[in-house]
DNA sequence: TTGCTCCTCACGTCACGTGAGGTGGC
DNA sequence: TTGCTCCTCACGTCACGTGAGGTGGC
């Protein structure tokens, strides 16, 4: 017969949870003196104290385990518990992935728009792109209304984006109100399905710049690297493209004067 | 300006989390009636909620969200509080994942104990076993001990395992000191490591006997099948198998008289 | 007056842990 | 007396939810 810290060192629980396991009814002591008060039990409760153990390394709750205890003394007869129980732990599992994912999507995208800021000169530099596979969403009307695409993109593909957003501006001059764009995103697989391509962009050389500021402010931008690419005299192929390193966030909508943008024009080879 | 009850319905918070996000300082109400301490909210309060939101999404504690609202406003510089985020989340993925994998082991033992039981009739039958891939461990004693090479493989291979333990005999006699036998188990793939030996086990014709009760009756079952083989005439080979097809669970003991064990005997083809 | 919205205050949830203040036996 | 184990009782945790009892304005 063991007392309440001898018992806690054998079954490693602790005195205060043999305490409160007592008073709930799970593993009442063999004997109680009723002068001190102090609690007894006898090897018997070791395995009672086991079966506790184990069912509370599955979660099941306390009640569910005085249930089990007061009905059953064979596994075979837990399968409903145990089944309902897995259902349970498999939405947690759901739960917490679907955090995980969107964690990582807020981490990548802030670790590149960190390293381009480390990187970048702001100043127009001449690149080569490689191709990459994108999921996309042709759209016309305004600019503002590519979020919808991004949104429509990143819930599809979810954890298989690998890169930042960006336009494909077809137009090649500056529309307000009828432009003709898509909304991409970079995926590592993926198949065409209800209104969003898939398929691989082509890459070649450009000339790029990383703009920082307010979208409104693109157009200083534009300026700039158009100049560099007619004293250059190189020809630049639509569409072109506007990638969106850091704008609003998922969490903050941020500072607007934060936010980076890469102007890429693709440059004719022939 | 909204009431609380109209501020509930856009940001999609209870009125009661609203007045306790209050009280913890999180959304602050942008004017309170000193006469009846109604709470009233303004539009610019309705972002600040929606990052609340976002960051209780990603299961951030109150403290922290707290904190992050007085000190940022853009998720570049949430870089180490999203980090640790992710830490806690994949450890709560792990542990749940630890968990769902005991399940589904414990689940499948006991629909598996369950077929057979409903399948068996108790009497020598004849089939063909399948060859299987096996995690075995060659040990030399008594047959008591094999508990710790169960244990051992089960830590090992997890969730690879795919089938009930058992035993191969290599002894042509019973033996209680110095028995020589080999703890396996069905697994799914897996290599040989550091005394675990991975194996094809092959198959072929056996007579099989189901015993119902304690190990210590497996004798009379030997007998049964014995006689039955000697009958037919059949030459039999080691190492014979012992199936633990339901035995002391992973919760509870359980009823000796309810163990289940298949004796399988090889047949020699020749 | 009724119905609606809002308020505060106290208590509950879940499985314990913390800590104060005290007892009993060596 | 000191040190150790044990006790009970009250309160804390975390992010709210429940419910009682009451107010204010239409």
């Amino acid at each position: 017969v063991y007392s309440i810290g001898e018992f806690s060192k054998i079954t490693r629980l602790t005195v205060k949870t043999l305490r409160f396991y007592h008073e709930q009814g799970l593993i009442t002591p063999s004997w109680v003196d009723e002068q001190t008060g102090y609690r007894y039990y006898d090897s018997s409760k070791i395995e009672l104290a086991r079966v506790v153990v184990r069912l509370r390394e599955l979660e099941f709750p306390l009640a569910d385990i005085a249930e089990i205890l007061r009905q059953y003394d064979d596994e075979g007869d837990l399968l409903e518990y145990l089944e309902r129980q897995r259902q349970f732990i498999e939405e947690r599992l759901r739960h917490y992935r679907r955090i995980e994912s969107t964690l990582d999507s807020i981490l990548s995208q802030q670790r590149e728009a960190r390293s381009v800021m480390q990187q970048t000169t702001f100043e127009v530099v001449e690149k080569s792109l490689t191709p990459q596979l994108i999921a996309a969403i042709r759209m016309r009307g305004k600019y503002s209304e590519c979020g919808k695409g991004f949104g429509r993109i990143a819930r599809h593909f979810g954890r298989h984006l690998c890169g930042p957003p960006f336009l494909l501006h077809y137009d090649c001059e500056y529309k307000e109100e009828d432009a003709d764009f898509e909304a991409c995103m970079p995926i590592r697989q993926g198949k065409t399905v209800d209104g969003i391509d898939v398929r691989n962009l082509p890459g070649g050389p450009c000339v790029s710049l990383v703009h920082q500021g307010p979208y409104d402010d693109l157009g200083r931008s534009y300026a700039v690297i158009l100049k560099y690419a007619r004293d250059k005299g190189y020809e630049i192929e639509v569409p072109t493209r506007e990638v969106y390193l850091k704008g609003p966030g998922m969490i903050f909508k941020g500072n607007p004067k934060k936010y980076l943008t890469e102007i890429q024009l693709m440059l004719r080879t022939s």
